[in-house]
DNA sequence: GAGCACTGC
């Protein structure tokens, strides 16, 4: 997959969207820096390096940044897309000799963005990746102890900081994408502050006692909140760098659109018939619209001319397996037009080529947040209207490669009426994860410095939740057992889940489960043709207790017939690696049931990492009750005790603890059989408040739970929630 | 009776 790294620019496109380049000079007043269309990436020589390095928009403000960065605490760089900001910048500090008493750390929202960045910069420098620059992600490492620039993901930081509260190692830190405003991201700002100031005033002290080193923080962003971040540190300095990207028209609609699908669809048919070639790139926010408008566009192809008949659709969505994911790169047989069509994924993870027509339904779905009372919340999945920086992002794929046209379906007005940025992840998401970290870090969760805070509510509800864990205590204090839950990289009900398991000796199996309930990729491949068939196939795999101990079910079956074709493969005599024979047996049975390969392999390194983690613990991984269910779904009732739920006279469920009615998802095994008790990983709104992730457990479990067994834990009046520590 | 996108010692 093609990896962005320096793509979250506005462009500069010819509209009035934002602020005008000239306005831009103004900015703090520090420095301007224009580029020009100029050479693609070489990845020759070293001469063609360095001439490479010297043609971007970024280099001849070269001198400005590093004085910028060596005369204040805090430096805001707005660079557009195409100005080298992420690649320069790190190599700029480094000559100028900001690595003599630390390292620089650059954060990137994306693991896959941090490796290819590092492997660029590296190549740059004229040194082994690893070396003088390297990385560091989840589950790959790649630095010495000469590493001097380091990419990291922001998430990868917030870890190191649980461990070296003031990033003793590093001498500045450089958030890239920061407009992205991740929950991570949001997580350093507020640390990195924290860290400057105590490093300042000397209030902490390095291990001899020595008043330590400043730290230089420097936020790169790309989008027009600039000055929020730059209010957010003491009012610092702004530097603008512009890219080096193509005009781009934008059209908006002159009426509402009523019909977003009927409107690409015409859109893209007139485009088609009148504009010269170039791929359309179409913004939707679900995959539902996404396979209609497809169905709808090959439905009227057949209609125009004959000579304009050549038109290749593809889909573009996470849920989409890999391997369709990637006929996007293929360039399209001679005189044919390919027209993607995408949701957000288009927008920041992957870069299309050849896309010079971007239409914009201004529409995406949203993932928000409603905390309950007593803690455990709802997932809702909305679908939203865009802000002004998604549109600009969007407009300027059509850019990236020779001036391009984007067409919003929505009018200008309704343009002006967006919001800036879109809503910061740490305002939609769930915060137990994040509130425990701050606990380890010794920060106060209603104190610490938020640039956007989330609801007093949603705060409390996870410090009940970590109480209810025992991650805390009745004084809201962190305990010994809620800093063993935050070793763990996983939410801290599910580390619970992992901890208990060592009791009811079952980790080989919890260790299996909580590995697939984790992983990203998605573990079932489905479409509405396949839907009947995927079903049946997976029909063996079902377990009577529910999803949980189905995953289970899926998990051994696929290393059993990875296993068993082992040593079928290693008898073979000409064959090569004994590894190959037991990889394609593992794809073939993937295929045949409808899973998704990288998914089962992603869970396998997911479950190294979490065995690395209980032996750390002192907890054997290899432990196992066999086929005996009863300890798992004990184990998992431990932690996701707020999350079960009764059932009710009327087939419903009501969640205990909340009055919450919710009902049984399509998409669980046990959906039909509804069991009178039941646990679930999470709680969605869509067409109704949904269940996922299901498993039965037995009524009079519940007895042990927290919930039901003490008047003081869970309880939603516990005496910590005025927030003090 | 149904699935935006990322990510972690």
């Amino acid at each position: 997959m093609h990896s962005d790294s320096e793509e979250e620019g506005q462009g500069s496109t010819s509209n009035a969207n934002g602020p005008s380049p000239k306005k831009k000079r103004k900015i703090n007043g520090v420095v301007v820096v224009n580029g020009a269309n100029g050479r693609a990436l070489s990845n020759g020589t070293s001469n063609d390096i360095k001439l490479h390095r010297t043609q971007l928009p970024i280099w001849t403000g070269k001198a400005a940044l590093v004085s910028a960065v060596k005369n204040n605490d805090t430096v805001v760089v707005l660079g557009e897309t195409g100005s080298g900001k992420t690649t320069q910048l790190p190599q700029f500090l480094h000559e100028a000799g900001l690595t003599r008493d630390g390292i620089i750390a650059v954060t990137q929202p994306r693991r896959v963005a941090a490796i290819s960045l590092a492997a660029r910069v590296a190549l740059e420098q004229g040194t082994p990746l690893g070396q003088l620059v390297g990385y560091n992600v989840r589950f790959d490492e790649h630095t010495t102890r000469n590493t001097r620039i380091k990419f990291c993901t922001d998430g990868m930081l917030v870890r190191e900081l649980l461990i070296d509260s003031d990033l003793d190692r590093y001498s500045v830190v450089v958030v890239d994408e920061a407009h992205e405003r991740t929950l991570r991201t949001d997580m350093l700002l507020g640390s990195l502050k924290r860290i400057q100031r105590e490093r300042k005033t000397g209030e902490k002290r390095d291990r001899d006692g020595k008043k330590m080193k400043p730290l230089k923080v420097v936020v790169m962003s790309a989008t027009l909140d600039a000055e929020r971040f730059s209010a957010f540190f003491n009012r610092c300095p702004v530097l603008y760098i512009s890219g080096r990207q193509h005009p781009v028209q934008i059209c908006h609609s002159k009426t509402p659109v009523e019909d977003f699908q009927d409107a690409a669809l015409r859109t893209f048919l007139q485009l088609h018939l009148d504009h010269p070639p170039g791929d359309v790139l179409v913004f939707l926010p679900g995959q539902d619209d996404i396979e209609s408008l497809a169905k709808s566009i090959r439905a009227y192809i057949p209609q125009v001319p004959p000579s304009q008949q050549k038109v290749l659709v593809l889909p573009l969505y996470g849920a989409l397996p890999p391997e369709q994911q990637k006929k996007i790169f293929d360039p399209p047989p001679a005189g044919t037009r390919k027209v993607v069509l995408a949701t957000n994924i288009a927008e920041t993870s992957i870069t299309i080529p050849g896309i010079r027509y971007v239409i914009d339904t201004g529409l995406c779905k949203e993932r928000s947040y409603h905390t309950r009372h007593g803690g455990s919340g709802l997932d809702e999945l909305l679908v939203k209207p865009i802000s002004k920086s998604s549109a600009q992002q969007r407009s300027g794929r059509a850019g990236r490669e020779a001036p391009g046209t984007c067409f919003r379906l929505y009018t200008e007005q309704s343009y002006n009426q967006l919001t800036n940025a879109p809503t910061p992840e740490i305002q939609r998401c769930d915060l137990n994860s994040a509130i425990l970290d701050l606990k380890c870090l010794g920060e106060d969760p209603m104190e610490f410095a938020y640039m956007d805070r989330p609801l007093d509510d949603s705060i409390r509800g996870s410090l009940i939740t970590l109480y209810a864990l025992q991650a805390l205590d009745s004084q809201g204090r962190l305990t010994r057992l809620g800093r063993r839950l935050a070793s763990f990289p996983l939410e801290p009900a599910l580390s619970l889940v992992v901890l208990s398991s060592q009791s009811r000796a079952c980790t080989a199996e919890i260790l299996d489960i909580v590995s697939l309930l984790t992983c990203t990729a998605k573990l079932f491949i489905d479409n509405a043709d396949t839907r009947e068939a995927a079903a049946d196939a997976r029909k063996k795999f079902q377990h009577r207790d529910g999803d949980h101990l189905t995953l289970l079910n899926i998990f051994r079956s696929f290393e059993d017939v990875l296993s068993s074709n082992l040593s079928a493969a290693s008898s073979q005599a000409n064959g090569g690696p004994a590894h190959t024979g037991s990889r394609r047996a593992a794809r073939e049975w993937c295929k045949a049931h409808f899973l998704n390969e990288k998914a089962l392999n992603e869970a396998t390194t997911i479950r190294t990492q979490l065995r690395g983690n209980c032996e750390r613990e002192k907890i054997d991984w290899k432990v196992s009750c066999g086929d005996d269910a009863e300890p798992v779904l004990r184990c998992l009732l431990d932690g996701l005790f707020r999350k079960s739920a009764i059932k009710a006279p009327d087939g419903t469920y009501r969640q205990i603890g909340m009055q919450q009615v919710l009902k049984i998802h399509p998409s669980s095994s046990l959906v039909d059989r509804k069991p009178p008790t039941i646990i679930f990983d999470e709680l969605l709104i869509t067409s109704a408040v949904y269940a996922r992730g299901v498993s039965a457990v037995h009524s009079s479990w519940l007895i042990d739970t927290p919930l039901l067994n003490s008047n003081a834990r869970g309880n939603t009046t516990a005496p910590y929630t005025n927030g003090h520590t």
